[in-house]
DNA sequence: GGAAAAAGTTAGGCATGCGTAACTTGGCGG
DNA sequence: CCGCCAAGTTACGCATGCCTAACTTTTTCC
């Protein structure tokens, strides 16, 4: 799965994988949209990704992936994934801005770094208990809220082994 | 303070401020090593630094940070900072891929996520007992490590509240 | 003090990625 | 069936940001 893809082509790539998804097929005036450019930008983008295998387009008909490019797409789409759940599960980001951030940062981090954080996310959410949230997460996301100290941590030096 | 930076400006203006802090003053050659591009491309970042009355800079001469730009480093190394100890010291990423990675980032973080992730990163490294680091934490590096579960979670399916 | 080396600069080229303006094409209603 | 309009396309142009090659200036050191 070669991977040579500009930041921008990935999310020409992205895009086409979620409008393909959510509706059947992707055009390039969809395309255009959700990623906020120009048609012309979508053209010449999806040229790219043709020469590549990623894209299949006859002239003024619609655009579909390859099996290779939709491997490729829904790795991105991983990462973006992983990403918002982060920002807007754990740290507790507004929808939006992790949306944003997560769409931008998704091209810079290494296959070590999303691993990690894949795990950190599972680590945290797939916790079992009743509420669906360690208690540790509760802490930070009081502190966070209001700068207030772990229960554990207001009483003594010593810790409760709760953080 | 106007931040209209390029990614790439705030690259050079990051370095300058780390040369200067480190060895009192920066040298284009040194900026060119420092982020592995030629000398030309420093010059020309310059002029655009300079434009701007971040940067002090006569010609053949060696390069000085304004006041203004010397804040905009420092807020731009914060960043960094947070970035690199949240990928290293939490999440455990290596070194220098936690370094390479929080170069590339920096530039993509909202203030919002940035204020988040201090916050995270305060929360988790304030932690105050003898071994300084919270057991959930232990949990998680092990779980990345290993792929064991928490202690708590392995023996039946209350919680322990230690997570 | 002057030549050689090192540092800095300029000129000019290339790739990416976006835009506008002007066009072609396909499909629908009259 | 034919004109019209929206969608798609092409042909530019511009900004960024890097490069190499060739230059000027500064520094070094004999």
């Amino acid at each position: 799965m070669a991977s040579n893809l500009s930041h921008s082509a990935q999310d020409y790539l992205e895009a086409i994988f979620l409008l393909a998804d959510r509706e059947g097929l992707a055009r390039v005036k969809e395309v255009a949209e959700h990623l906020d450019v120009k048609k012309p930008s979508v053209v010449s983008a999806i040229k790219v990704l043709m020469r590549k295998g990623l894209v299949v387009h006859q002239h003024y008909g619609c655009l579909e992936l390859t099996s290779e490019g939709e491997e490729l797409a829904k790795e991105i789409h991983r990462r973006h994934q992983v990403l918002y759940r982060f920002l807007h599960d754990i740290l507790g980001v507004k929808a939006e801005v992790a949306e944003a951030d997560a769409c931008r940062i998704e091209h810079h981090i290494s296959p070590q770094t999303l691993e990690l954080l894949v795990k950190f996310v599972d680590f945290t959410e797939s916790f079992p208990e009743r509420d669906k949230t360690p208690k540790w997460l509760d802490y930070f996301q009081r502190f966070a809220a209001t700068g207030e100290a772990p229960p554990c941590l207001q009483d003594s030096s010593r810790g409760c082994g709760c953080k």
